[in-house]
DNA sequence: AATAATAGTTATGATATGTAACTATCAGTT
DNA sequence: AACTGATAGTTACATATCATAACTATTATT
């Protein structure tokens, strides 16, 4: 920290005043440092951020297909693809061949799927609260409902894009 | 929408309640529409969400070293070179020298550099006015406190682990 | 029967992020 | 002065994420 010399040249203190009034400055170290998290803490079940999501959506919403779930978790198709094999390999999920339009898959968990998604959902929990200590339950609750109203605001902006 | 085959099979409308209370569901969502959107309203200037980062920081803080960069960034510092390679290359910055300590570079915006960074800014703030029509003053308001406070939490959280 | 649309896939490229190992330089110790 | 360790920047590399174009198989539409 005895940086003398350092301190005639470069600033001592890095400024962000600029950065900091944008939403999205804050979004994406908040992210950053999110997602660090959750992948250790998703790490012991072998899941990533990704492969964690598709399978509480396929435990979720049962017999949904690819492009369904592709839309809902905002991602293109060919990038599930891989997810879906993965999960698949471990024996997480199935691809059911739907019988009146043999197009697609009917996905489903396994019961190894619903117990390890119920195990690392309540990791997940575990690390949402461990990363949120220290903060009091107000200023929590103010995070989640922004949150929450963003991602909804954002979300009906872009669907009337697609559509 | 008339998919009268497939709502006998799959859900008609996708449930998302386990993941809607996890806040970086929400955080990751809105990341991926405003990083989306932001890197259209960047293109004009042919600079990214990193590179323009980097330009306001250098900007706002003349004389910084790629280190102090690398953490105020909260990048490693490998990842940070093509990125200053880039803008040193598009005459935005230079580096510096330091006569003092020959290991390091000062870096500073050029004149085009920081004519450049004005524009961007001002893009930036446009994109994020557009992205957040509609909102009312106020949810905005709580918006931006909430992902501050989170930002700066979370920021505090990991400095106290590196040090 | 011909054409268009949809589901899933493959291939590919751009971007982002991290780790290990290296060179050059500086700081502290003996 | 020489040795040792730390620091700044770099290179090489591996991996994850995300998007687009083009393909096959199947279904829907005309």
């Amino acid at each position: 920290m005895s940086n003398t010399k350092l301190a005639s040249i470069a600033p001592s203190r890095i400024n962000d005043d600029t950065l900091r009034k944008f939403l999205g400055y804050h979004l994406k170290r908040s992210f950053n440092v999110i997602q660090a998290d959750l992948s250790e803490t998703l790490k012991p079940f072998d899941l990533r951020m990704l492969t964690f999501t598709a399978l509480v959506f396929i435990v979720d919403n049962p017999g949904l297909s690819q492009s369904q779930l592709a839309d809902a978790m905002d991602i293109e198709r060919p990038n599930l693809v891989i997810i879906i094999d993965e999960l698949e390999q471990r024996e997480l999920i199935v691809r059911d061949r739907v019988q009146t339009d043999r197009r697609m898959y009917a996905l489903r968990a396994t019961l190894a799927g619903k117990r390890l998604c119920k195990k690392a959902v309540a990791a997940d929990k575990a690390h949402e609260l461990r990363l949120l200590a220290g903060l009091d339950n107000e200023t929590k609750a103010n995070l989640m409902s922004a949150l929450e109203a963003l991602s909804h605001h954002l979300q009906n902006r872009t669907e009337s894009h697609n559509s």
